[in-house]
RNA sequence: GGGGUUGUGGCGGAAUGGCAGACGCAGCAGACUCAAAAUCUGCCGACCAUAAAUCGUGUGGGUUCAAGUCCCACCAGCCCCACCA
């Protein structure tokens, strides 16, 4: 027998035609729901990150398969977004043809990759039988008051006249024509996950996923503990009031009310319609060119202490209403609308940035807080701790006292309270781009705006479309799209022109899998308590934020709508790191550093390279890639293949290497080492460690290899301990081991068999080597029964010459002894 | 700027706080061979002629009987930051 990608072949042909990997619902084994993040089809092949996270996940799926789990392992698109579209810009061919056509190769190769998807359970975001749900969703989100409309910035490029993407802004610049990119502002739709920012915080300890991941998605919510506090505005001489009369209030989030009384100016983000409503006429004319120079600025740039405050005085003055100080009203960019109330109250004794900013601008500083009584600290005094000066009636209180006493002063008089903030923004949804889901809404002069009715749904996306850019959505200009009647009142009036963001599409793809067929409803609940939540979930780090938060906040949305049982999406994670090109850089074609899966999957088989990339990794850590020890495999697998033709030789009978322990002492090591891989390979498999799994594999080739040369083997023997490594090592090498079971005749389908328990009463022998060490240095070492107890290895370490001989007539003063591993002698 | 993370032989990488370098790749030596390849055996951190001893997990401190592992500071690299997916 020799392995090449002909046996890949005819196995995945007898798979298909048996539908081995069909998964059965009715099934009374224990469920167990596998996925991968499904991938975007955008360049024609699968490249290397897809293999590392599919077949490596895939072998993970296969042991437990192999241990008794019904397993649930689909694959699917996500088909929408950004990529297509642009490459329909620049080729003419339509996102629809080009997508469809990437699906088709991709799933081609991943049937060749041998893994045990089930192509029934198979779905594509961009099919109207998939993105109607979406629509659907959205419009029961919008009935709950989850989505709504707001005014947000788009990056906007003037020369392309189009909305452009964050990666298509190059150093501020429009990727395309390398214009100034400035910030505009559009209507757009949002969903309210802010609404469940407490709960996405307070399930996050009892999720099983890297620590790593939790602590990303606590800093995202970010949770902080303040207050707000309000102050009246006084411009032209007046007290500003809205337009039902009463008093502007400006709501400042604060986390430092202790330092109120040091207030001495409040800071506007510019962008703000409040900064609009502030600006005196006088100052009209600053504040605007200043706006136009912080719409070319990133909020990471804004956002950053290091680079230098700039702010324009808006003509208006705020009233402190503690000591009705009348402090000036700054618009700067150093805070943003879009955070927290979009309006700070700046101290500059204690607060760096705002001290940097009035020493600039030669704004007034206060000292209210001193690290003791009658301390000068230097300003600006930034430590969390101290007492009160300047700060009349609170005098002299600890500044946590302080904030209590600031606050319950203020909510006397309706100027203040007790608040939590959260880092957390709603979600923004809106993308003014032709592939997606069309957002199901209609504008209606009338009637304002209005669902379309769930019996009209999917509202399809259009394939005849101007996509490219001219200053419009896409959507906009295609006028038998656009234009419609009012659901309401039947007059004239127009579709929402934008589409939703992807990330809407993976929010729920996970439960779509398990009733992907369902053409009445998003899915059947029952069926979705059953098969979901997901048990094991795999894919990459760079969705710790975004993809996992918005998953589980649609998961939360639809358990209260009683679309679902559960709470969160999925159970357990993990994370495969990313395989960087040779030179250590991230994989692109730009960078002419990607490597192809098929040049190494026609020279070597698939199951080499699979197994390759489970032994020369650390899964979770990636690294750059290096093809040298791919000969590492290739010799393990060929070993194997000279071993199968040894084995195959022999009688079939079975026997367990157990048997022939009693027999012979090689028998007795071999056993050792059949039990030992299968117990090692078992546990790191479980973990995702395949590296130290194939390891084990390897040592147990070794010691089957030493058997054999043994005069005495045992040919069945031999056998048995043959068969348990090929059981272990075919979730890496399905077609491999496939074909050596054929091969021994023990007939189809190794996956059927179940995976082989190991015996602890085997992994415990008689005498083992133990470490001797004086104060923490290894002196020599010793064998003594693995039974033995401290006090009989104080006795038989005592005992041994060396033992003296290292002491040098110091007293012992401790004897400490870790069972099996050492004994350390503390001595003086 | 904020958040996250990594640092161990020539290389990939192992190591529940317990003998650092498992398992391999590459390399070196030997066996087999007319020869080569393949295969098999042995060696393979530094220092050192060799052995012993000593040193050794980015740097500097600390905790501990014991630190690659835990704590503090620093240095270097990588990833993410809300319109890429």
């Amino acid at each position: 027998m020799r392995y090449s990608i002909d046996i890949d072949r005819k196995w995945q042909k007898k798979w298909a035609d048996t539908e081995l990997y069909k998964f059965d619902e009715n099934s009374d084994k224990k469920k167990l729901y596998c996925l991968e993040m499904f991938s975007y089809p955008s360049g024609a092949n699968l490249h290397l990150g897809h293999w590392y996270n599919y077949s490596l996940t895939d072998s993970w799926s296969r042991m437990k398969r192999m241990q008794g789990f019904n397993v649930f392992h689909p694959m699917g698109f996500d088909a929408f977004g950004l990529p297509a579209e642009n490459y329909a810009i620049k080729t003419g061919i339509h996102p629809k043809d080009s997508t469809m056509k990437n699906i088709e190769t991709m799933e081609k190769q991943l049937r060749e990759m041998g893994a045990t998807f089930d192509w029934n359970y198979e779905l594509a975001t961009c099919t109207p039988e998939y993105y109607k749900w979406n629509q659907w969703f959205f419009i029961k989100l919008f009935e709950k008051g989850l989505a709504y409309r707001k005014n947000a910035p788009v990056n906007w490029c003037p020369s392309c006249n189009t909305v452009l993407a964050n990666e298509q802004v190059v150093d501020g610049a429009c990727e395309r024509c390398g214009s100034e990119v400035i910030h505009k502002h559009m209507t757009q739709w949002f969903f309210k996950i802010t609404d469940y920012a407490q709960e996405l915080l307070d399930c996050i300890p009892d999720l099983d996923w890297p620590e790593k991941t939790k602590k990303i998605q606590t800093n995202w919510i970010g949770r902080s503990e303040g207050s707000q506090v309000a102050l009246y505005v006084e411009k032209n001489g007046e007290e500003l009031k809205d337009e039902d009369g009463n008093p502007v209030k400006l709501e400042v989030f604060t986390t430092r009310a202790d330092t109120f009384m040091g207030c001495t100016y409040v800071v506007v983000a510019p962008e703000s319609e409040l900064c609009d409503k502030l600006t005196t006429d006088e100052c009209r004319e600053a504040v605007e060119e200043y706006k136009r120079q912080t719409s070319k600025v990133t909020d990471i740039d804004r956002m950053s202490t290091t680079r230098e405050k700039t702010g324009v005085f808006t003509g208006s003055y705020a009233i402190h209403p503690l000591n009705g100080r009348k402090v000036p009203i700054w618009a700067a960019d150093y805070v943003i609308a879009g955070y927290g109330t979009g309006v700070v109250m700046a101290v500059p004794s204690h607060d760096e940035r705002d001290f940097e900013f009035a020493k600039k601008y030669g704004l007034e500083i206060i000292r209210v807080v001193q690290s003791a009584p009658g301390v000068d600290d230097e300003l600006p005094y930034c430590e969390k701790s101290g007492v009160l000066v300047n700060s009349g009636e609170f005098d002299g209180l600890d500044m946590h006292e302080a904030i209590d006493a600031i606050v319950a002063k203020l909510n006397t008089m309706g100027m203040g309270e007790k608040k939590v903030n959260y880092r957390l923004r709603d979600w923004l949804i809106s993308r003014q781009r032709y592939w997606g889901t069309p957002i199901p809404m209609i504008h209606c002069p009338e009637c304002g705006v209005v669902p379309v009715p769930e019996e009209d749904l999917p509202v399809l996306l259009p394939y005849d479309v101007e996509f490219k850019p001219d200053g419009e959505s896409p959507l906009a200009k295609c006028d038998s799209f656009i234009n419609c009647k009012c659901p309401k009142c039947g007059g004239d009036a127009k579709r929402d022109p934008d589409t939703m963001d992807t990330f809407v599409d993976s929010s729920w793809y996970q439960f779509r899998y398990a009733d992907n067929k369902n053409a009445d409803k998003i899915f059947d609940k029952d069926k979705i308590n059953k098969m979901c939540p997901v048990d094991k979930y795999v894919g990459g780090a760079e969705h710790a934020s975004m993809h996992l938060l918005y998953a589980r906040f649609f998961t939360k949305a639809m358990r209260d709508m009683g679309l679902l049982d559960f709470d969160e999406p999925f159970k357990s994670l993990v994370h495969q790191g990313v395989i960087l090109g040779s030179d250590g850089q991230k994989m692109s074609k730009s960078k002419g550093n990607t490597v192809m899966p098929d040049d190494y999957i026609i020279k070597y088989g698939s199951d080499v390279f699979r197994t390759y990339l489970g032994f020369g990794f650390s899964y979770i850590d990636g690294g750059p890639w290096n093809d040298e020890g791919l000969q590492a495999i290739v010799k393990f697998i060929r070993r194997i293949e000279r071993l199968t033709e040894d084995v195959a030789a022999a009688a079939p009978a079975k026997a367990d290497p157990a048997d022939g322990a009693a027999a012979t002492a090689s028998a007795k090591d071999l056993n050792y080492a059949v039990n030992y891989a299968i117990k090692a390979a078992t546990a790191d498999i479980d973990r995702f460690q395949f590296n130290t799994a194939i390891a084990r594999m390897m040592e147990l080739l070794n010691a089957i290899g030493k058997y054999q040369q043994t005069p005495d083997a045992d040919p069945q023997v031999l056998r048995a301990a043959f068969e348990k490594l090929v059981l272990i090592l075919s979730p890496f090498a399905p077609h491999f081991a496939e074909e050596i079971w054929e091969t021994l005749g023990n007939g189809y389908s190794i996956f059927n068999e179940e995976w082989p328990e190991f015996d602890e009463s085997a992994l415990v022998l008689d005498t083992v080597e133990i470490a001797v060490q004086i104060n923490g240095k290894i002196q020599f070492k010793i064998n003594i029964p693995s039974d033995a107890d401290q006090a009989a290895v104080e006795e038989i370490v005592k005992a041994d010459a060396r033992f003296d001989e290292a002491l040098a007539g110091r007293n012992i003063v401790k004897f400490i002894y870790v069972k099996g591993r050492l004994a350390n002698i503390v001595a003086k």
